[in-house]
This record gives structure tokens, sequence and C-alpha cells, in this order.
DNA sequence: AAGTGTCAAGTGGGA
DNA sequence: TCCCACTTGACACTT
């Protein structure tokens, strides 16, 4: 099992997400921009091997407008060697890493351009993780969209687009349940129509469900994912933010309610992305809870390799 | 240097 | 009819 945290890490005084204004758009600030978060990225990722946080969500920023028709820069082929460095530090060091397209994507919707630009951003997210040579395991997770007053209808959209993606997204596609829409059943049907692996996220099953308890709707969202393609089924973890807005998520991790999804979990091997404002400080908790009760090894007094320049 | 309005993209719910 | 939230701030203009 792994534990992991979304997109930004609060300890270190970078960013993998560095962008800029469209109006001011040049290739040269790409090239800047890409060249820093790939740098800032595999600091995250050694900090992440120091602390045990084994799973991380890599930002849809990390190439500025990178499925925008403006950006005819060769960011591929420009940085081919460290995204491919950066992909054998993942593997070397057995982390995984994911995207969370966000949302813009939206493949169910009536309007064809809508639909055509998020493929485009599908595309471009995964060919990211092809460029690091990470197998089918390293996912692009997405909600399944709108409604517009026919779910039914919505649906056969969704899978009607699905069919059209290109096999290097199909072969990354997760569907996560939201907390408002498609509830785990709306996705089982989609994975039951098409395949498409469901990323439980358990605060979105406690505002939508049908009525399943959490250890069952863990398991049933589990039998979507194949074992060696998918790898572990991913979960995304959160709780809600006491006397807050119904769905707002929690500042920090609440100890007793983690572990109490633990046991909820328990039995099935799972890699959990903590959506928890403070990041990897909740992460780290949430790690050491882990070792407390077996389900994690303690981390490797390993050394950091690679990037000796930057502290 | 500090303050602040706005930023590529969609959708639905609530004020 | 706006405004907000969403996985996440921070760019860039003004003073």
């Amino acid at each position: 099992m792994r534990i992991g945290y979304p997109c930004v890490n609060e300890s270190l005084d970078c960013t993998a997400t560095s962008t800029f204004r469209l109006a001011s758009y040049s290739d040269e600030r790409v090239e800047q921009a890409v060249a820093n978060n790939l740098a800032c990225l595999q600091r995250i990722l050694e900090y992440n091997v120091q602390h045990n946080l084994r799973f991380f969500r890599i930002g849809s920023g990390v190439v500025p407008f990178g499925s925008h028709p403006i950006n005819t820069f060769r960011w591929q082929t420009r940085f081919a060697a460290e995204f491919r460095a950066i992909g054998d530090y993942i593997k070397q060091n057995d982390l995984r890493v994911s995207f969370h397209p966000d949302q813009f994507v939206v493949l169910n919707s009536p309007d064809a351009g809508i639909v055509q630009r998020s493929i485009d951003e599908l595309v471009y997210q995964g060919s990211i993780l092809d460029l690091m040579g990470l197998d089918g395991t390293a996912k692009l997770q997405i909600h399944a969209g709108g409604v517009y007053g026919d779910k039914e209808a919505a649906l056969t959209r969704w899978i009607a687009t699905y069919r059209q993606l290109p096999d290097v997204v199909k072969a990354r596609l997760v569907v996560e349940n939201d907390d408002r829409l498609y509830s785990l059943q709306d996705c089982l049907r989609l994975h039951n129509a098409v395949g498409v692996p469901v990323l439980f996220d358990n605060f979105h099953h406690e505002c939508l469900n049908n009525g399943e308890p959490m250890p069952l709707a863990l398991r049933m969202a589990a039998a979507t994912w194949h074992p060696t393609l998918d790898g572990p089924i991913m979960i995304d973890y959160s709780s809600q933010a006491p006397g807050e807005r119904r769905g707002k998520h929690v500042a920090s991790m609440e100890e007793d309610l983690f572990r109490r999804f633990l046991e909820d979990l328990r039995g099935l091997d799972a890699d959990i992305m903590l959506e928890i404002k403070d990041k990897e400080a909740s992460a780290h908790r949430a790690c050491m809870i882990m070792q407390d009760v077996g389900l994690l090894v303690r981390a490797a007094q390993s050394v950091p390799s690679g990037n000796p320049a930057v502290s």
C-alpha cells in the first residue's frame, strides 16, 4: 500500500505547476516553465521517497497550455531526457503517480467541441506518463461529467466517447464517483459497459450513495481493477470539514476517522491519496498510522539519489 | 514591495 | 442571476 497527496508540496520552496497567462504566451516561457516544473517534480519525488510517501498526483499544469492549440513548442522532444529520468526514478523507488484532469474534461458533454478538447487534454496528460516510460498502472482520473437533465443519455454519450479514445488513453483512464451527480453505482455501470476501472472516493460516497456500507462499496470498486494491468486500486480519501458546507474537504486529517476507514479497507491492497488541505502533513500522519497498524513497512534508510545540486 | 483582480477550458447548486 | 466549488494558487498589473 502507498500513501500520497495531490499536486503540491508545502514543505519545499518550489512548485511543479508554475505557469503564466495565455496573453503572454511564448515558446520560451513554456520551455522555462517546464524546466522549472520538472526540476521541482523531481525534488518533490525525492522528498516523498525520504518520507515514505510513495503516491503522488502530478498537477495538470506541469506543461502550461499542454493541450492548447497555441502551444506548438515541442516540449515532448525538448524534455524527453528529463521525462525519462523522472520515470526511471519513479520505477526505481516503487513510486506511483497519477493525474486528475480538471473539471473542464467532460467526456459526455453534448458539445462536440468540449468533448474534443477533453480528449486532447487526456492525450496530453497521458503522453507525459508515456514519456516517463510508465506502464498502465499510472492513471488518469476523471469524473463522469454532467447530467444535462437526462442521466441515461449522458451515460450513453460517455460510453460512446470512451470507445473513441486512443488506446493509450484507455489503458490509463479511470472514473471516480463524485459527490453530487454520479454515484458508485453509476460508475459501475460505466465499468460494466466498457471495463473502465472505478476509482473510489470515500468522502464522495458519503455524500452520494445508494446505501452501500463502506466496506462493501470498497470491494465493489476494487473488483473493477485488473490486478496486473491496472495495479492496486487507487482511493481518494477525505472527510467532511466540521461546521462547513457539506462536501467541503477537511483542513487536516482526523486520525480516528482514518483509522476507522482502514478497518473498512482491511484485506484490500490499495494506494490512498489524501485529498486534504494540508497536503504532505496529513499524508505523513496517515503514513505513521498505517505503520502503526502494520499496513505499511517503514521507510528504508535510503539516501536520495539524483539532483545533488538542489536542496 | 505590497495589494489585488483575474486567469483556457464546464457544470450544477445555492445565495 | 450571479457566485461559488471543484484536485490546486499565483500571474501580472497597479500603486
